[in-house]
DNA sequence: TGACAAAGTGTTATGTTATCACATATCTAT
DNA sequence: ATAGATATGTGATAACATAACACTTTGTCA
């Protein structure tokens, strides 16, 4: 088991601790008005403290909604794995999928394009069940 | 068949035309500056002509790039149908993906997770063959 | 045909997301 | 102590997108 270790940095510890506190994904703006108490002032100093943790797995980028969440405490490798994220479009809810059956379509898919697809996280929205419900 | 109706406005067959002979995604205000000649000085005139482009599935927008291609003929219906754009980091290609498989890794995640999955665009980075070979 | 509604267009201003560039500070190994 | 690497502060700016409002054109129907 790799210790999950974090990574140096000002405001590191306070984005994660931030977002996990979040039920729905935050822009780094938004972060970075959650910090200005703590000193934070520009962008930069957000986007750098993400990076780094994006590096580690413990934050995840919706690549589609520019937001940010917490991990949900699977472990992902440092080189990090196809990732795929179920966004609420209504609660903002979102569910990481931890599944075979997409890497397998992905997997079709390199076979069947002959493309070579690195790692990345991709966004699906939708409506979550009880959002669902709300609804009808 | 369909007819494949042109919506109406005045930049419409033009940013139709342009982005057809680009190989490569284009941003907005890639479009904007390829029609400074006919007369398009503000963003907002091309969203706008992009926004009924899009509803006629005469052009997709790249999600993640924010960028937008004309379609590749195939036809969608007006009410879009789930979308897989497979696009090369390298020269800049993109892959209209028709294949039932990733439709039906879409219908099990539904079926798994009981979310509500609208049609969407869902953009996969990569490299293509003939990029990928280039960098061996 | 005239009048009204609907759709389209022009334009300014502003909002939102992200990075560059460069200066300064801090840490670490020798 | 000091040199190199890493981290931080900060202003400017790039890149993407929409709000709001005035005005014009087009459609339609009594």
């Amino acid at each position: 088991m790799t210790e999950q270790q974090l990574p140096k940095g000002k405001f590191i510890a306070s984005i994660l601790s931030f977002l996990s506190q979040q039920e729905k994904p935050q822009s780094a703006y938004d972060i970075l008005d959650a910090l200005r108490d703590e000193g934070a002032k520009a962008p930069m100093q957000i986007y750098r403290a993400l990076a780094k943790l994006e590096q580690a797995g413990l934050v995840h980028k919706l690549p589609k909604s520019n937001s940010w969440i917490a991990c949900d405490g699977h472990h992902h490798d440092e080189v990090q794995e196809m990732l795929l994220l179920l966004s609420c479009q209504s609660c903002g809810a979102v569910e990481e999928v931890h599944d075979t059956t997409f890497q397998q379509a992905i997997s079709a898919l390199i076979e069947k394009t002959r493309y070579d697809l690195p790692a990345q996280t991709i966004e699906v929205d939708g409506l979550c069940l009880p959002c669902k419900k709300d609804v009808t």
